[in-house]
DNA sequence: GGAACGATCTGC
DNA sequence: CAGATCGTTCCC
């Protein structure tokens, strides 16, 4: 197992506040795309919000594999979203990754986006910028060309703990997850 | 076979 | 606040 999976192999809510500051690292044929995870949410197989909870399926099978990979999902008829697929093989959670801060290839991300703003603070705005879609489901994280790099966990005073967004299911619970006073994160 | 809906985003 | 837009799931 990879450093990667051993640390990921853990529960999704401890693991989406330890993640945040770590580097999602896209490389594209013209150059480096790199972000800083800012806002994170934990999806486990006992929540009823959760695409795992109803069992395995073709489109969710990818939670229930092992740690380290991302689990890609297309929703609303036009977006993707990106997932790190948490916890041991049978599982079925994952961390959604809700937020970045752009680091590298700016320009990337505008054109991908189509404009210059609000280039990656939500998760299906950040799959647009990095370019990420049902290719890279079930796509292993240590390696190109998508890596997580994995960075220490920040200060736990660092960390705010908050409820749920978008979701109908579920919004009282507190396992959404944003670094402090961050200008990236997504809105409501 | 068909209906309902979604871990969202955008522009009005 | 409604529309876009289609894959997935669930029910008949």
């Amino acid at each position: 197992m990879s450093n990667l999976a051993t640390v990921l192999d853990d529960s999704p809510v401890r693991l989406a506040p330890r993640l945040l500051g770590s580097l999602l690292v896209r490389d594209t044929p013209h150059g480096q795309i790199v972000g800083r995870i800012v806002e994170t949410e934990a999806y486990h197989q006992s929540g009823v919000a959760s695409h795992s909870y109803r069992g395995q399926t073709p489109r969710n099978a990818v939670m229930f594999g092992p740690a380290g990979f991302a689990y890609v999902y297309f929703t609303y008829g036009m977006h993707y979203c990106c997932n790190i697929v948490t916890g041991t093989k049978g599982e079925g959670s994952a961390v959604l990754i809700r937020a970045l801060e752009p680091l590298e290839g700016m320009e990337q991300m505008a054109k991908n986006r189509g404009r210059d703003d609000e280039l990656t603070n939500g998760p299906a705005k950040l799959c647009q910028a990095l370019n990420i879609d049902k290719s890279l489901n079930g796509h292993d994280l240590s390696m190109p060309p998508l890596t997580l790099v994995l960075k220490d966990p920040p200060k736990e005073s660092e960390v705010v703990q908050s409820t749920r967004i978008g979701i109908s299911h579920e919004q009282h619970q507190p396992w959404r997850f944003y670094l402090k006073d961050c200008e990236f994160i997504s809105k409501k």
